[in-house]
DNA sequence: ACCCCGATCGTA
DNA sequence: ACGATCGGGGTT
């Protein structure tokens, strides 16, 4: 009976969505952590395998350097909300605000894996959008409530994590705010 | 109104 | 290594 009950709980704990508390972290601690979860979009799912910690604006490459703009306000909110910018003209990138209000941090989702799917369709974080149809219109979400987009605590095996400079910036290639999942 | 650059991707 | 392609931010 009481074995029961603990199975129980700890399954209802297992497939349930990342609440704010868990991005209202260090956002080191929360790009880390969210590496093998599950990001669910409307019926797809993908399992996280890379991402890149922004933090601040003392953080060179971080969209927030210069201060806030309406551009990056999303980052100055509260944890838990979907940041989606457009870049290069083609592409949109998703983020997840991290860390207390007024403070403009994000971890960007640079790769999933999704069962079934051929990995070069989400190895890249223009890529993760397209393939999910994630775009402008589904920044600002506040993930840790909408029903159709959110992540998920999957279960999930033990892996290494690898850390490296991030991809595509010009300053601070010094820090090694970019973390991989290792097969 | 104008100019320049960009948290990318696909191809060479 | 490089071109595609266009919104945003800074400047005039």
């Amino acid at each position: 009976m009481r074995i029961l009950c603990k199975r129980w709980r700890a399954r209802s704990l297992i497939n349930m969505r990342l609440p704010r508390s868990f991005f209202q972290r260090p956002t080191l601690s929360v790009a880390r952590d969210i590496l093998g979860k599950t990001l669910v979009f409307y019926g797809k799912k993908g399992r996280i395998t890379e991402v890149e910690a922004y933090i601040g604006e003392n953080d060179p490459a971080c969209h927030a350097a210069r201060g806030k703009t309406p551009r990056n306000a999303l980052m100055y909110g509260p944890a838990g909300f979907s940041y989606v910018y457009f870049i290069y003209g083609m592409y949109y990138c998703l983020n997840i605000v991290t860390e207390r209000e007024n403070f403009p941090a994000a971890v960007l989702i640079r790769a999933v894996f999704v069962d079934g799917a051929p990995p070069k369709m989400t190895n890249g974080p223009g890529k993760v959008c397209r393939f999910f149809g994630i775009t402008r219109e589904h920044s600002g979400v506040d993930i840790t409530e909408n029903p159709d987009f959110f992540i998920e605590n999957s279960p999930s095996y033990p892996f290494e994590i690898t850390t490296s400079p991030r991809v595509g910036i010009s300053e601070g290639k010094e820090l090694l705010w970019r973390f991989t999942v290792q097969e």
